[in-house]
DNA sequence: CAGCATCCCTCCGGATACTG
DNA sequence: CAGTATCCGGAGGGATGCTG
């Protein structure tokens, strides 16, 4: 129990913070992170950091969401506070999403994470295809 | 079509790269935020970015993990490139995880976020509560 | 326009038992 | 010790149709 194992578990006691210890079922952390973690949250989150939209609007910039899938992601992103949601009492209304102070603060490590996706997809690549091939 | 738009669209631009532009479906942005989203495999790259660590070590680790799903999340994480596999020919036999290149290169952005999501689960929390409450 | 409701199916992931 | 194999329940998520 000296310094290197204090050290050693530096990391993952983030993810342990708040836990009663026995496991990492309710951690708050994992919890947020499975928020963002969602098939669709990053795509919407990075179309709104751009500017809000409407309903339609994001249906259209991403083609291949299904409208159930639009509505409940962004239903979640309302409900953990990173998206806010506008109805203007138009005929026919229309329905403005924007992110939140905290959304837009989210979305700073979100992004470094995306940028790095986009940097490096190719060697993410080529390690597939080699382990396919090592393994063929 | 002036500038607005264009800079409007600069963020999702980086999730359509290479795509066809009718979908997002296989686009190898979101290709490599799946295989870092699952539900173990932040934990498990937080944990390896310590030092590495044997497989019985990370169960004792990570208790609530199935063995199913740490062999299967380790074998994601070997096969995008992010970690090393190496079997110590000793009886019984043991086998070391550890970070590549690519996993400490991937950590860096990953840990921001993990660090947002410890600083400001509280808000989350809350936003949670908010809403619930609203919608009671 | 901006949804909600329903059906249905895939696959994620846990529990358990067995192996080199 | 470090896995593999099998079973299975439940959540995730697509397609379609209806509403204010």
């Amino acid at each position: 129990m000296d310094g290197k194992i204090v050290n050693l578990k530096s990391k993952i006691e983030i993810y342990k913070a708040m836990t009663d210890g026995a496991n990492f079922a309710d951690c708050p952390v994992r919890n947020v992170m499975q928020g963002i973690n969602g098939k669709w949250s990053p795509l919407l989150v990075m179309a709104l950091a751009e500017k809000p939209y409407r309903f339609g609007e994001l249906r259209r910039l991403v083609p291949d969401i299904s409208q159930r899938m639009l509505t409940q992601t962004l239903h979640e992103l309302q409900r953990d506070g990173y998206v806010h949601r506008e109805v203007f009492p138009t005929k026919p209304p229309s329905v403005e999403y924007s992110l939140t102070d905290l959304g837009r603060s989210m979305f700073v490590p979100l992004y470094q994470l995306v940028q790095w996706a986009e940097l490096n997809h190719h060697a993410v690549r080529d390690a597939r295809a080699a382990f396919e091939a090592a393994h063929a």
